[in-house]
DNA sequence: CTGAAAGCGCTAACAT
DNA sequence: ATGTTAGCGCTTTCAG
């Protein structure tokens, strides 16, 4: 491995003298720097970034919290998307990108031991349990963080808006002519709070009543259990005419129990997902659904880290709103 | 940041015997270490992996090469999936991940570089050009490396089993009465080439007599691709009765073409992706497709590269081999 | 059993 | 314009 030394010796020079040529310091005759450079690229020379980092304190490096219990959070187009998003922005800016886990070497650490071990100048949270102690501990420790999709007083934030998303999703179903809204939600996190919220007021706005029969529980990404959800629906004795699923595999799991019984979509019954997965526009007939602007996220949520890292001083933690677009497909019928 | 020093200070003791107490050193009065330890862990220690790092040459770091042209190589499931199989897989041996890339801070790095710079302890590639000159510098470097479904000469390799998985596929298509059997493929790669090289020689174990035009060059997920070399098959005079796509995004793709001429699966046609997507087992009919198993081959990847850096006498580069299985799905008529 | 000291590669304040 | 030097936090011989 060569390092500064080395080159150091080669040009019958200092150390320090090389390392300001590398870093294009004024201080130094240009001829001489070029010399040093151009002896620096013939030797192959590459920084050390450890050695560097334990001198300066800052490692270039962007921690990520993406975990959910079945350890397949990445298996997720949502946030595999966004993941993407993050590692190509961070790159853009020189980071790297470093998972934050309970990192199970020798002994167990948590996501905050996890991120001061590798001393990570930052870290982006996404889809996590945010009540987890564990979780708390990171954003209110000294690190600058930046969670998506969920809100701590004073950490900056980056969230889809999932209160208009519903309510573009709930006015289009008005407009075709839908009043018997069934709405399966996903596991009880602070996204779903919203979209609940703007979905009783959105039909409210639109003088709907909603009948409490047709919100049901459901989870994210599970399409067998709305599934069952969609079984317990069309069991009604007034079925409804349209179901939103929590997201667009949801609604997959949907799709399936309602051929099940012998219906058709949209023929016979309506449904929206959420999210706007690729395959969504694949599909035929193409799914009406909310597409979440999630390289858009990632990308936001990556160059308020890198200001809030770079600019502490004059960079606010505040929260900023992506908003997506309603992909109108054709799982909505028009009634009427 | 609490360091050794500070725990050497409170406990009375040298620096030496605080990191030999953390590291369960022998050499060393149990009561001491245990009181060493309580302290440790009662200040809020957390060790410095750089600083490690710069004595012992160990980042315990994997780099993880994933790119494509499009930058989005972490969306598709197959490459997702196995790099949520390895990120798993290393953090249970207490490695973490870094990925690789052109990293643009201040200069250009190439991948060797990169690598270099990140101190990786060794790195996985996966879905590259395996052509590119970076490419290959990094894999004949000192830098142990575990390549994805490619093989070079001396280089671990974790490969799915492509000649098993066409085979599976012919096979079964045959048993269900299929003689007209087209091809689309994906993009011109060694992974491509042992696909077809199978289907020949398959189709000739079967007495079956390849018509080239059911042969046609695809793209790897692009939809429209495969959407286009279906028009073209559905245009000959001889129709195939079925058709093979190179992954089960593109068999949409052709699906959806096949409506477009008012045919329908399977019963018109019969269809046939690859991959195994956690949609094709949602979608209906259910999609007749090859499983890979992204899972194992993160898995097996990992392994091989955690014993090769940890082992390097021992262990040797060799090629494993990950099997699949067909799904049988609901995409393929039998014929008479 | 415990400690002193060297040094990993680099930066940056301080000389010269 | 160039050089000296003191660490950053840690491991690891080698002494005691």
């Amino acid at each position: 491995m060569v390092k500064i030394k080395d080159i150091a010796e080669r040009c019958g020079l200092s150390i320090a003298s090389v390392s300001k040529a590398l870093h294009g310091e004024s201080d130094l005759n240009p001829k001489t720097a070029e010399y040093i450079r151009s002896v620096a690229r013939e030797m192959g020379y590459v920084p050390n970034a450890s050695a560097r980092l334990l001198k300066t304190k800052r490692s270039y490096n962007v921690g990520v919290l993406f975990v959910d219990e079945t350890s397949s959070g990445l298996e997720h187009e949502y946030f595999s998307s966004i993941l993407n998003s993050i590692k190509n922005e961070s790159e853009k800016h020189g980071y790297d990108i470093t998972f934050i886990s309970h990192h199970f070497g020798k002994n167990y650490l948590t996501f905050y031991e996890h991120a001061k071990y590798r001393n990570v100048d930052g870290v982006i949270i996404a889809s996590v349990d945010f009540k987890d102690p564990e979780v708390i501990q990171l954003v209110e420790s000294e690190i600058p963080t930046v969670t998506i999709d969920y809100e701590f007083n004073d950490v900056a934030s980056v969230v889809s808006d999932n209160v208009q998303g519903v309510r573009d999703i709930v006015n289009f179903l008005v407009e075709m002519g839908h009043t018997k809204i069934a709405f399966i939600t996903g596991d009880d996190t602070s996204v779903t709070q919203k979209r609940v919220a703007s979905f009783y007021k959105t039909c409210g706005e639109n003088k709907i009543s909603v009948n409490d029969e047709y919100i049901k529980k459901g989870r994210y990404h599970i399409p067998k259990v709305s599934g069952e959800a969609t079984r317990e629906l069309l069991a009604l004795d007034e079925k409804p005419t349209v179901i939103m699923y929590p997201d667009d595999y949801s609604l997959l799991g949907g799709i399936t129990e309602i051929e099940k019984h012998g219906l058709k979509v949209p023929e016979d019954i309506s449904v929206v997902g959420y999210d706007g997965i690729k395959l969504s526009r694949l599909l035929r007939p193409i799914v009406t659904t909310y597409v979440q602007n999630s390289t858009e996220i990632g990308i936001q949520a990556t160059k308020k880290l890198i200001d809030l890292i770079e600019n502490p001083r004059t960079t606010i933690a505040d929260r900023t709103l992506v908003i997506g677009g309603l992909q109108q497909g054709e799982t909505v019928r028009k009634i009427k």
